[in-house]
DNA sequence: TTGTACGCGTTATCAA
DNA sequence: TTGATAACGCGTACAA
């Protein structure tokens, strides 16, 4: 606390001859107060360079508006933009935001959700994926989760089946007659919703009658052993592809622009012979040798319905008689397709 | 709060028959007490599923442990970057960080300090830089800048001088005859330790009698003029340079990467007739189609200082009689060199 | 080692 | 429209 004697409502009542509970209320209620009062008050504030101290009126009224952020993360392009998107709410909701890294660690996930009970958040907005929607849920407050697992709570989610479907579409459309898939492994159990955009993809190629093939690698974070990985891969796609233009769905922007990389090293045609689209619409697929078509999530609009749901439930919580919503609200936000070089089919190629 | 009558230390206290002051004494001064209270006090507090609120412990003792971050966005690598370390030190040091983006707007910045203050952080971490580190220590908390101006509070900041002489004499090594700089414009008055990256490398190359030039375009967020704009330097670099090795030195990564790119279009070839260094060791200079030799800010070591600079002054503001330090402390932190291929010299060109 | 009693700065209740 | 006073939940002298 302010060491120099903060100045409170006590010193602002003594210096006006009004009671704490006036100046309380031209805070809080200021058209209850006559004019004059209110302008004694506002000049007694400015006069003693009052300071407000929400901590005290958070214990007092129970409303801290902090909201607790719990990533796995601030490396990937999603998470860092749906965090900038969260905070830009501030100016409309005013809602403060606690924010922690779990860093895919389940025991430092569970701290940082107890650290932020006991800071008592009335909400929270959950990226992470260690711990169960159960568990979130049993902290009785509410809680909305983006793309992840929300079988108990709400949730913010991109059609991503849709997105996989998107993608299947696009390189049939600029005639790509061979399809495929390439992503890293997930483990098995962890449910990640930005997996159904392989049934997405598969679907839709099994609808049509287009050959199609799935490829998976072993996640490792070095580029190295990406490389290889996926230049392993892509000697298989060519074997198989016989020839016939391929059209490569990639689990992401990065992975996507390795591909690229890869591709050119080898002398092949973008987008003649292989055509690309990646997904997350990172700045990667744009900064690539050549833009990069991409699959790009509404991160805007997540956040935005994340929030607005949330301080809905909050709103909820607020009352005499809480009345959370009964079962959770799942949103689903359409994916936007975004086209650049890897697949425009009219210009000349890129080599 | 919980709306459900949370548990108290009176609960406790009452369920044990000890008192508050033991309850107290247990969570802050656990040896004081015998181990069979302890015990007690333990069970008691799985009974009756206590929980803390930090809230109360605030506005009896003063300490929130709270930490407010000031950013400009979350676009930028190095600002996520240097985000996502300051995060992790939650671990060691256990403050609680309320993040705010002021997005570039002094107003919007404005309204988040003082809610800061409202909250009682017990000190900020200054990465945005639109108000002045005056206005900033005004707030009689400790507050650290991260890259910014910082006459009157104290700082961590990359030794970007040494950062540019450190590109200037890599491309010198490599053989590059004559050397260019190309950068965006700032706007004038504006206070950036990032552009000390310029006369670090122009000394370098007065020093040594090196032939160079400074290229400066106006920056704009979108790609398209971005693009423009660098092709037209490129192109008076071309007649410049007059066949000798070229060795560009970009503001960032991204300007790298985009040099790079327009440089392979063009047919020119990497590293024997230009050489490029970049500067933040971000993602897009590794996933670049031949990934970019840059100096890199070591974020680690930046968000470390910064929290433990921070968090000694905030140990000093806590004493009885607080003893800030009276002059701001700087610490300067050495770039590293990262050589990747667009600056090797021994293997065979790129194209 | 333990308990009593008050303070932290605000809001909420009830009278006036 | 105002004021007195009791919460809010915890920490901490001070006393025992």
């Amino acid at each position: 606390m302010g060491r120099k004697q903060a100045v409170t409502y006590q010193d602002i009542a003594e210096y006006t001859g009004f009671s704490k509970a006036t100046i309380s209320r031209y805070f809080n209620d200021r058209d209850s107060l006559t004019l004059e009062k209110q302008d004694t008050i506002s000049e007694a504030l400015k006069k003693l360079d009052y300071r407000q101290n929400k901590v005290a009126r958070v214990l007092a009224n129970g409303k801290t508006e902090m909201v607790g952020i719990l990533l796995p993360d601030l490396y990937h392009h999603f998470y860092y933009q749906i965090l900038n998107k969260i905070l830009g709410t501030y100016r409309e909701f005013g809602f403060k935001f606690l924010v922690f890294n779990g860093d895919h660690n389940e025991e430092v996930e569970r701290r940082n959700l107890q650290e932020l009970m006991a800071y008592k958040v009335e909400g929270m907005i959950v990226l992470s994926n260690t711990l169960s929607s159960e568990e979130l849920a049993g902290t009785g407050i509410p809680i909305v989760a983006i793309e992840r697992e929300d079988r108990s709570i709400h949730s913010i989610t991109t059609d991503n089946y849709l997105g996989g479907q998107m993608a299947a579409e696009l390189l049939r459309k600029r005639g790509c007659t061979k399809l495929f898939h390439i992503n890293s492994e997930v483990p098995p159990g962890y449910i990640l919703p930005a997996r159904d955009r392989i049934p997405g993809f598969v679907d839709y190629c099994e609808k049509n009658a287009i050959s199609h093939q799935e490829y998976y690698f072993r996640y490792r974070p070095d580029q190295e052993s990406l490389q290889q990985q996926i230049g392993a891969i892509l000697e298989k796609i060519e074997a198989c592809r016989g020839g016939e233009k391929a059209g490569i769905f990639a689990g992401n922007d990065t992975y996507a622009n390795t591909i690229l990389n890869i591709l050119l090293r080898r002398g092949k045609k973008i987008p003649s012979e292989y055509q690309i689209v990646g997904f997350d619409d990172s700045p990667i697929a744009l900064d690539a040798v050549f833009p990069i078509s991409t699959i790009g999530q509404q991160a805007q609009q997540m956040a935005e319905s994340a929030v607005s749901l949330l301080s809905e439930e909050m709103r909820k919580m607020r009352q005499r008689r809480p009345d959370p919503s009964k079962e959770p609200i799942h949103k689903i936000i359409q994916p936007v397709l975004i086209e650049r070089e890897t697949t425009l089919r009219e210009k000349s190629d890129r080599e």
